[in-house]
DNA sequence: GCCCCTGTTGTATGATTGTTCAACAAGCTT
DNA sequence: AAGCTTGTTGAACAATCATACAACAGGGGC
């Protein structure tokens, strides 16, 4: 007769861990951090209860993994060498800017200000975010500026226009966000309109 | 011999509701929205648990209320007639722009993306929020400008400056935000500097 | 001083939470 | 094909969760 079809499968451990992740941002995604329990993230990843303890230590653990995870994409895409045009491009693309995106950031947002691992696994992807904005920054402004500062606008702005997207997504959008960004940015990269009798040279 | 001291005290309707909806925020304030639980919440207000059900109808109600109520101090120091650099100031007060209050607008955004009850009364203060800055922006724009747009990216900013202050305390102030906000502001309202030898009049 | 309204208590309840762990079995090594 | 490593299961566990509800009692009205 034929043999019983096996009954689980086995991962190996980095495979099985990105799986549990990926379940978790999804969960965190539909419900918010409220969702974020072991059954639901369980149930979704089609495995047992046990899982996340052995993979992650516990559902802490997890976290932090999610938290690497949602930043990677946005830092791989905001590779060398781009103009502040294209990492708004990257910023506010279909990829990232979305509703779903969005409800991920809310609730990892929620456990960074009370969670001390989580903090830590902030603070180094946000200094490398804001280096390559800076960098972008530097790199297309007319006149000198403060890249650092401007770089922590910027996506201070963008943060908030996220938010501003996921609470009334009829009234935001991507390319309004973009328009906005712009709107504020390009006086001060472009450098202070000469006055009327002092132009330079 | 002396009578045994009451053991509870009755208040009017209204006032335990306030109580429950202030040990509500601190809770959220300390411990973010997975803190936020009926036990925590009594414990804090000092009262029995059966309290927020009978007030509140349920957890879900005391968190409507609480959305409420964080908004309310906001919205009653934006009065009418003010300049941008006021809006500013009470933005950026020593009252609102704190890490305690940050961790409660984490929380309650991570669910506003999720509840519906909270996304009905976000939208109402919001909308309310919003009028009150573009009015001081109408106000001071020395050129043509689309207030209300230019309100939304400001609250944004606003609300992304909060963020950073949550994460990086040592990195973000109020002083630095309302200069960040100046900064980006400040080349829109005053219009397009006059090119050389375009100079009005 | 009594009564009655209603704010308050606290237990009972059942569902759900995160973690632990012994038993199991998939699938590579030999 | 047998052995062994290790990923996986699932039940057991105590802790905690939100809600319901009957009994209680504060305190104003009479």
């Amino acid at each position: 007769m034929s043999d019983p079809p096996p009954r689980f499968r086995r991962y190996a451990s980095e495979v099985r861990a990105a799986m549990l992740v990926e379940a978790g941002l999804a969960v965190l995604a539909k419900g918010g951090i409220t969702a974020f329990t072991v059954d639901n993230i369980c149930r979704r990843a089609k495995t047992s209860r046990g899982l996340i303890a052995h993979h992650f230590g516990g559902k802490e653990g997890l976290l932090v993994a999610i938290y690497h995870a949602a930043y990677a994409p946005l830092l791989a895409d905001l590779t060398a060498d781009l103009s502040v045009d294209e990492v708004l491009d990257r910023l506010f693309s279909p990829e990232h800017f979305t509703r779903e995106s969005l409800n991920i950031w809310l609730s990892l947002w929620g456990e960074v200000a009370v969670n001390a691992g989580l903090q830590a696994e902030h603070r180094a992807n946000y200094a490398a975010f804001r280096a390559a904005v800076a960098t972008a920054i530097r790199r297309d402004a007319k006149t000198p500026v403060d890249a650092e500062a401007l770089a922590a606008a910027l996506i201070a702005l963008a943060d908030g226009l996220w938010l501003e997207l996921c609470f009334a997504p009829d009234l935001m959008s991507a390319d309004r966000a973009k328009r906005t960004c712009r709107m504020l940015l390009t006086p001060i990269l472009q450098g202070p309109a000469p006055k009327a009798g002092a132009g330079r040279i």
